[in-house]
DNA sequence: ATAAAGTCTCCCTTAACAGCAGAGTCAAGC
DNA sequence: GCTTGACTCTGCTGTTAAGGGAGACTTTAT
């Protein structure tokens, strides 16, 4: 019989880590002494612990462990359920480490921008839109106070949903500076009644990569530019045509350079 | 200005986590109410939570990304410093993964094998030893206690280690059952006076895989094949000879069933 | 005015131990 | 037999990055 600090030496197991699995009752000493608290391990333990540390070193949890040795589940089915785990953790640190190696080579590169892309899902909504072929976009932001009038009258009831999602969406599949071809969007609380040109629909929730783009509408093209290289970069594919998603602007903010609006690239990973 | 509520909608960010980055610093709202303790955001700190979710996503800790916000150090190191850990679960999710579908498809093969292989650290120790050749390995056990009363003649104050760490290498770099060519060591606290064949000399900690064998001699040829195929098959290479460490056995356990015997590969990854 | 929804703080929980304090125990040397 | 030092015990806190819930208060809508 050994005691705990011999035998924590000869599995190369800290104290602690023993002195927690008999807490938790993963591995209980074969003696533990009445009086004086003293924890006795005895040589077949030694077999015990290793099984434990093997499942640990291959990374299962104490939980799945606990299952393997109490004989709840099968080794196999905790395996497989492992297997699928890591095959996600592995993945998941390979996105990471490409979006990391991305951003250094950006740095190295003197490629610098402040653009801060965040992968989100966003949500299913209910939008009224309406499609259009503008020259350009000088005249397209006087009109959508118009639309909003045209669907209000026909749609007395309508609320456009909290907080407020509006956005174009353009429909080229290229960027284009003249005889652009795009689509005005506004969330609503529900289907309404269509006019001529104006329509409702639903669009399904996507996972998107997004920026926050600060300043005149002039300077998007940068925000456009660099979600297009980040795609390519990081292996993802625009599943649908970009949104630009407009939260601060001429509205309710006197000056160009408060003007907010999130560029919205829907993705899926190639 | 907008309460916690509709940020939180507006970013994609619990409330929960909007709190937290208040109480640790990383976020503060803009304004809040000195009587209510409500929570005021502006749209500038939609960017603020941008950056932070961003850096979140390529897996940085909070501790980092307030050392890049607070500009205590560059994106650069701290990007750099991520990536190594990245590689490192990067490697070490793919050794476990590689050791759960060999467990899985020896498992599938029907070769169940109760082998729990498990890596360690083996610290450097110093040992006396008695280089042999023998016939086989019946006449070999009688000689160990020999060797010891030899050593004990010519150096009275040496001192085993505790624990105990005694163990046979095999040099032969094949698996023989006669003419073996091996090497008796005993772990001891200090280099002694050698004789004309005991010598002493100091063994350089290394990684091992090690199995834990119980039951008579005669079948450990099994743990020796267990993990020549489990380090073939999980990129692993026999660094130096194995080692067989004796822990119970004749001289304190009277049945054959009862000996225990730690099989210790040394291994580099390939 | 009342009800519903939103927000606040405070405390507990997670995983797998590590670190520390203060008290008790054991073995060796004198 | 006594002291000293090494060992061990329990119990507490800390770690990450929030999530869950209780009970009190505030705001908004009807």
């Amino acid at each position: 019989m050994y005691r705990i600090g011999l035998f924590s030496e000869i599995t190369k197991t800290t104290i602690k880590t023993l002195r927690y699995y008999d807490e938790i009752g993963l591995l209980k000493p074969t003696e533990i002494d009445t009086f004086t608290g003293y924890r006795y391990y005895s040589t077949d333990q030694i077999f015990r612990i290793y099984e434990i540390i093997s499942y640990r070193q291959i990374g299962l949890s104490i939980k799945q462990i606990k299952e393997i040795v109490l004989g709840n589940k099968s080794i196999e089915d905790v395996l497989n359920e492992k297997k699928i785990e890591l095959i996600d953790t592995k993945n998941e640190t390979e996105k990471q480490l490409s979006q990391i190696n991305y951003l250094l080579k950006e740095r190295k590169e003197g490629f610098i921008m402040n653009y801060k892309p965040v992968v989100k899902e966003l949500p299913e909504c209910i939008v009224y839109s309406k499609e259009m072929n503008v020259k350009n976009l000088d005249g397209y932001f006087a009109v959508i106070p118009e639309i909003g009038e045209e669907v209000a009258k026909a749609n007395p009831t309508l609320k456009c949903i909290i907080p407020d999602y509006n956005f174009t969406r353009y429909l080229d599949g290229e960027y284009k500076e003249t005889d652009i071809h795009l689509e005005y969007c506004q969330a609503v609380d529900k289907i309404g009644k269509e006019t001529e040109s104006i329509k409702f629909k639903k669009i399904e929730r996507a996972k998107a990569v997004c920026v926050m783009h600060q300043g005149a509408y002039t300077t998007l093209n940068k925000a456009y530019a660099y979600l297009v290289k980040w795609c390519e970069e990081n292996n993802y594919k625009l599943s649908d045509s970009p949104r630009e998603s407009y939260i601060d602007g001429i509205w309710n903010k006197d000056t160009e350079e408060e003007w907010l609006t999130e560029i919205q690239f829907p993705i899926e990973s190639k």
